[in-house]
DNA sequence: TTGAGATTGAGACATAATCTCAAATATAGA
DNA sequence: TCTATATTTGAGATTATGTCTCAATCTCAA
């Protein structure tokens, strides 16, 4: 998905919702989709700092929620206390392995992995299944 | 596990690192492996003062971060912004659903989970994979 | 242009968890 | 048993992430 992409969902996301399009959304919306990487809510902020945009950490906070619920953005959990968003720039679905020691973090693609959650979720009869998963370990390097 | 073959573990886990057995360890590995369901630091640590007994926030905490170390308490991470804990009373391993509107938590078998993330994650070289997931949905009570 | 309603920013607040350090405790050796 | 040494504990301060408040500002439809 790219910027241009995202604003259309996003703008429409909001009317629905009877909720406005405005220029700190619009702004945020450009940062997080210009990250090249996964980014706090706080990263970001300080970010746009450094460049000399001043929007404030609640709305930034606000902000990325907001785009989440629109899934606009994808929100990554590595355990460290914080949610990270990332921009879905590619299609593949993937996960996130992080390292213990270092903190590096790679993508990996894990097979059917939605499909196999679903179907034992299903058995809960609970409905809308979601879920975050975090897989961590030792990197090559830190062996 | 029960409780005694939890302490046994314990202790030598404790021994090979140089720390101590100390009665406030005990005193709160017992208590973690009475309870009946998953738990909070702060819900234990309430849990005993009610229980007369003292032991303080730090303390709890540590040993309970140490016992997971150790291998003898299992965590869950629900999203609510603090780890629970469970002790592994069931050899049987399970995952966590719980419901977004009203908190009800329920176990879930999901097949084959670990092998596929394994075979997932061996790609990247990384060793000592563990992960941690989160699932969630609306239950049927609440949909 | 205007008014109703949504949004923003700054900082206060809430919460979970960690840190500090003096006092208490455990263990090994005498 | 006593002592020396290292570890642990408790109480409260501190940090960190995230949310809330509310007056001032902005947006948009009429």
């Amino acid at each position: 998905m790219n910027s241009e992409n995202a604003i259309k969902i996003y703008k429409d996301f909001l009317k629905s919702k009877g909720l406005l399009y405005t220029q700190p959304r619009e702004i945020v919306l450009k940062e997080a989709f210009s990250a090249n990487w996964h980014f706090s809510a706080d990263e970001l902020t300080s970010q746009m700092h450094k460049n000399g945009i001043n929007i404030s950490r609640a709305t930034v906070y606000r902000t990325l929620a907001s785009m989440k619920e629109a899934g606009i953005l994808n929100s990554v959990d590595f355990g460290h206390g914080h949610i990270h968003y990332e921009a879905p720039k590619t299609k593949k679905h993937h996960e996130h392995i992080s390292c213990e020691k270092c903190g590096t973090v790679c993508e990996i693609e894990v097979e059917n992995l939605t499909k196999t959650i679903n179907s034992a979720a299903a058995k809960t009869r609970f409905k809308n299944i979601k879920y975050n998963i975090r897989i961590s370990g030792i990197c090559e390097k830190c062996t």
